[in-house]
DNA sequence: GTCTATAAGATGATAGAC
DNA sequence: GTCTATCATCTTATAGAC
C-alpha cells in the first residue's frame, strides 16, 4: 500500500470521528494527512471513492480486531459483559461513530449508502455468530432469532453512541438500563426446567 | 409568524429528512422554500440559526402530537404497542430522522449540538413520563429506572431508524427482536406474587 | 420584506511542470 | 508520484435598489 494512500485513508476516518460527515472535503482530508490536495484525485479519482475505500478498510480492521473476543462468547451473560467493555472502548476508538456518520450521510449519497451497507454487513457477520452461540440452549432461543437480535444490538449501539455525543450522562443511564434488562434475561436463562416450561407456554399465547 | 419564515423553516426539516445534514445550505433551503436566497439571512442571520429554530419548532410540534398518545400509557404492554405504531409512522413522518441528522451534525457544530440537546430533552420529557407510569407497580420497577429506560428507548429508536435508511429488512428484523424481548418482559410483568419474589431475590444477587 | 448583484472564500476536479 | 496553478462552481453573507 502506497504510504500517501494510507495517510489519506486514515485521515478520512479520523475526520469522520472528530467532525462528522458534514464538513468532510478533499482539502480537509489532504490537510489532515499532510498531503497535497491534488493527490486525493490522483489516487482515488473522487472524494467519495476515497471515503468509500477508507471506511471499508477501517471496518474490516475493526471487525477483525473484535473477532477473537466475540469468538469466545458462548452465553448471553458473556455477550452482555463484552458489550459493556465494547461500549467503553468504542467511545475512544470511534469505529461505531464512523458507521453512524456513514449512515447519516447515506441519506444523501448513494455511494455512501452502499458503503454503509457493507460496513453494517461486515460488522454483523461477527456479531451474529456470537449471538447465535449465546442463544443456543437458552430459554429465550424460542423467542428471539440471532439475525434479528444481532441487528438490534448493532443499531442500539449506534443510537447510543450518537446520543453519547451530545449527552453523555443521558447515554450512560440509557446503557445502564439496557444492561439491567439484560440481567433480567440472564436470570431467566438460569431458570430451572419447570419454570422454563411455564415461560414458554405463556409466550406461546402471545404474538 | 411571517409566511416566508415559516416556509424556510419547513424547508429545513424537509431537506433534513430527505437529504440529511451533509448537503444542507442556504441556497438549497431557499430553493426548496421557493424563496429568495437572501431572505435566509434577512430573517435568520445565519444558516445555522435557521436550522436551530426550525428544528426546535419541529421538535416541539412533534412531541406535542405524541403527547396525548403517550399520556394514555399505563403499562409496559401499552408502551410496547405504542412503540410499534410509532415506528411505522416515524418512517413516514421523519421526526426521529431529523433528530438523527441533528446528532450527526452535532459532532462538528456546537450550535447544532445545543439544538440536538434541546430536541433530545424535549422528546424525553414526553417519553419519560409515560415510562414512569408504565413502570409503576411492575416487577421490573426495581430493576430499571424511568430516566434510563426512556433514554434507552429513544436512542434505540434513533439507531433503528438510521439502520432502516440503508437496510430496511435488517431494521425490521431488529425491531421484531426487540418487540419479542419486550414481550418477555410483559410475561414477567404478569407473573404471580410468588414468582415475583423469586425473581427479585435472584436479581438482588447481581450487579 | 423582497429583489438583484456582488463580494470573498470554499469546493471538486484537471492540466501541466517536475 | 508529487507539485503549483487554475477552472468552474458552489458557499455564506452583505449592499443597495425597489
Amino acid at each position: 500500500m502506497n504510504p500517501t494512500k494510507a495517510k489519506l485513508m486514515l485521515a478520512v476516518t479520523d475526520l469522520l470521528k472528530e467532525d462528522g460527515i458534514a464538513g468532510l472535503s478533499a482539502r480537509a482530508i489532504a490537510a489532515r494527512a499532510e498531503v497535497n490536495q491534488a493527490l486525493v484525485f490522483y489516487h482515488f479519482g473522487t472524494v467519495m471513492d476515497l471515503v468509500d475505500q477508507a471506511c471499508r478498510a477501517a471496518t474490516d480492521e475493526a471487525a477483525a480486531s473484535y473477532r477473537d473476543e466475540l469468538a469466545e462468547v458462548t452465553s448471553l451473560s458473556e455477550l452482555l459483559e463484552l458489550g459493556r467493555g465494547l461500549h467503553e472502548r468504542e467511545r475512544a476508538a470511534g469505529n461505531i461513530t464512523v458507521m453512524a456518520q456513514l449512515l447519516a450521510g447515506a441519506q444523501r449519497d448513494k455511494t455512501l449508502a452502499e458503503t454503509a451497507r457493507y460496513a453494517l454487513g461486515r460488522w454483523n457477520d461477527e456479531v451474529e455468530a456470537a449471538v447465535a452461540r449465546a442463544l443456543e440452549g437458552s430459554p429465550v432461543e424460542s423467542v428471539v432469532d440471532a439475525p434479528g437480535l444481532s441487528r438490534a444490538i448493532s443499531s442500539a449501539f449506534i443510537g447510543l453512541l450518537m446520543y453519547d455525543g451530545v449527552d453523555r450522562p443521558g447515554a450512560e443511564s440509557a446503557f445502564a438500563s439496557l444492561e439491567q434488562l439484560g440481567a433480567l434475561v440472564e436470570v431467566i436463562e438460569d431458570l430451572g426446567p419447570a419454570a422454563r416450561l411455564v415461560l414458554r407456554a405463556r409466550l406461546k399465547g402471545r404474538g
